[in-house]
RNA sequence: UACCCCGUGGUGUAAUUGGCAACACAGCUGGUUUUGGUCCAGCCAUUCUAGGUUCGAGUCCUAGCGGGGUAGCCA
């Protein structure tokens, strides 16, 4: 425990600038007030979990790991009305897949019969009692954020009196509703959590993994901080909307003599063109807007996979965003750049032709097929070559075409010439037309002495693009997922409707593209790069005949910038 | 209008804890390039406001302004 920093400290340049929290632990760390480091990662498992959780996640086990401590994985499990295992085993399995294995695998409901021990203590010191309000009623005598609360009729039963009455609630004695256990503290208190809160509430439901046993469950800080506490955790780290809570937290650790973690809260992530509410999400799903919790464009961990995420890329991600208790919203541009940055590294290229044009060579030896050396990825000279067949007939994409062009466009136009990528330099003189005007077909000649990697013509033009050989290119579906949102802030109160209204109606596009033979032999969940589009990966709704490509990120586009500048 | 938290470029996060406001992303300029990708270079800030303490304030104090949170028997 407790090691010391590396002794790198000759160098101040490396240094990586400490979060507050950080801070706190090194200070707490120093103090003596612990002596090592042991975090949790807490999920109620009422839903799956989000890029906000990763965040989390990465927070809470990162620590550990930087500090040579111990992370758990423990489920709040307190309110069995809205959980189920469906949520335990996807959120288990989003943890391992975002790279990190807990040390402990605990439930709050393993704490059950311990709490309610607790609870008999706190009774039996005279410092919670039963309560027989209804939730009105306890709502009125709380008083407002401006008024004072008044004591409950109940807040003085003696200590005996209590302990029969909290053991028959337990034994099931009472309707829902009938009673709770309240913590006795100060109904004046200006913070509303320390208002006498309620410790227990009665609830005949079975739980999901306690079964019958209990018909009375506790509330999230009765159990939390409790928990916490068991597992001796000793940085207890949350998100800002329990700020409020932690002189609750701190009271029953007190009153209770137990060990005493400290809570620190954070931001919690916000990020543009999503929303992050599990009720939002759930109501993306259940109303059928996405097929499911993973389509591809839901901001869950299971979309996010499917979509073709890396974890290595959400993980640079939430180091790159940082810790604070500013309520900040991250651009979703720095998510998308975290996955092009792991992949540009790691990703092949092929190629694919998403919206076709023939292209004929008419100076093409007739029948003749050449099979060309392309690099599979510039960025890594391991990654080798492939070879590409090319042929008299190619398709290539029908915006790197045009008839007419304007001085900047560096494709190919009518006229004039365009490197074709991994082939040779081609010169179009002519185009083919229907009936309405339509160019069905381009004409080009090619030039024998341009072929790529052995060109001795010393000829330079401004443009590649990407093709492929017409009678050797696969069909695939590809689906192009755009943001599910078109508006930066879904969540903004418009009076008028719901996050719903701004749903983007093209975030997805489904199209049958060309592409090159190597990607027959694609597998589910392999990450390419479409050269000159973006990065795809292979979906699990691929079967033998026929695969799908999920659009995970497009490239940059600088020419879609300076053609979208010059319409304005 | 009670209490709590927070205000540093377009967006985020730093600042040796009182000592030349830094880094990343975005944007804009240019360069390299057989991906208009990648890569490289340059440009982009009176630290919310007003006072105060100090040789010196983003940092400390006071007041104001702005943003967020809180009145579940949810977490």
């Amino acid at each position: 425990m407790n090691a010391p920093e590396p002794s790198d400290s000759a160098t101040p340049e490396k240094t990586p600038s400490k979060h507050f929290i950080r801070q706190a632990i090194d200070a707490d760390l120093a103090s003596g007030r612990f002596d090592g480091v042991a975090t949790r990662f807490p999920p109620e498992p009422n839903g799956y979990l989000h890029i906000g959780h990763a965040k989390s996640i990465c927070l809470n086990f990162g620590l550990a790991k930087d500090m040579g401590g111990t992370c758990n994985l423990r489920f709040d499990d307190t309110n069995p009305v809205k959980e189920d295992t469906e949520y335990v085993d996807s959120i288990q399995e989003d943890v391992r897949w975002l790279g990190f294995e807990w040390d402990n695998l605990h439930f709050a409901s393993d704490y059950f019969d311990q709490l309610y021990d607790w609870a008999e203590k706190l009774v039996k010191d005279g410092k919670a009692y039963v309560c027989d309000l209804n939730a009105e009623e306890t709502r009125a005598y709380r008083g407002t954020l401006t008024e004072p609360g008044k004591d409950s009729p109940h807040r003085d039963r003696t200590p005996e009196e209590n302990l029969e009455l909290l053991r028959a609630m337990k034994a099931g004695k009472f309707k829902d509703g009938e009673k709770t256990l309240r913590a006795k503290i100060d109904m004046a208190s200006p913070n509303i959590n320390l208002r006498d809160p309620v410790m227990y509430r009665i609830a005949h439901v079975p739980h999901h993994r306690t079964g019958d046993k209990w018909c009375i469950y506790p509330m999230y800080d009765w159990a939390h901080g409790q928990s916490d506490s068991l597992e001796k955790i000793t940085f207890s780290i949350c998100t800002l909307e329990f700020e409020h809570h932690r002189p609750l937290y701190n009271w029953y650790c007190e009153n209770l003599g137990i060990h005493h973690p400290r809570q620190i809260e954070f931001a919690r992530l916000n990020m543009t063109f999503t929303v992050m509410s599990k009720r939002k999400l759930l109501q993306l799903v259940k109303e059928n807007h996405v097929t499911g919790w993973d389509d591809p464009r839901m901001p869950t961990l299971v979309g996010l996979r499917r979509r073709g995420y890396t974890p290595e890329s959400i993980r640079a991600f939430c180091a790159d965003i940082g810790v604070a208790k500013f309520n900040s919203t991250i651009d979703v541009i720095r998510l998308e750049n975290s996955v092009r940055e792991h992949l540009n590294s790691v990703a092949p290229r092929r190629m694919a032709v998403l919206d076709p044009i023939k292209l004929t060579i008419t100076n093409w030896p007739e029948g003749k097929v050449e099979m060309m050396n392309a690099i599979n990825n510039p960025e890594d000279e391991s990654a080798g070559s492939r070879e590409i067949p090319f042929s008299g007939e190619l398709y290539i994409e029908t915006e790197d075409f045009r008839e007419e062009a304007p001085r900047k466009f560096f494709r190919l136009k009518k006229g004039g010439s365009v490197r074709l990528r991994s082939g040779y330099i081609v010169d179009c003189h002519d185009v083919v037309k229907d009936d309405d005007g339509n160019i069905t077909e381009v004409l080009c000649t090619y030039d024998p002495e341009t072929k790529s990697g052995e060109d001795t013509s010393g000829r330079k033009v401004k443009g590649t693009i990407h093709w492929v050989s017409r009678e050797h290119a696969k069909k695939v579906t590809v689906r192009n997922y755009d943001r599910l949102f078109k508006v930066e802030n879904p969540d903004a109160s418009s009076d008028t409707g719901s996050f719903l209204d701004h749903l983007n109606p093209d975030s997805l596009t489904t199209l049958t593209a060309h592409v090159e033979p190597a990607l027959a032999e694609a597998a589910v969940g392999d990450r390419v790069q479409f050269e000159r589009l973006g990065y795809y990966v292979v979906d699990p709704d691929s079967t033998d005949g026929e695969l799908v490509f999920n659009r995970i990120v497009p490239l940059r586009d600088t020419w879609g910038k300076i053609e979208a500048k010059g319409k304005k």
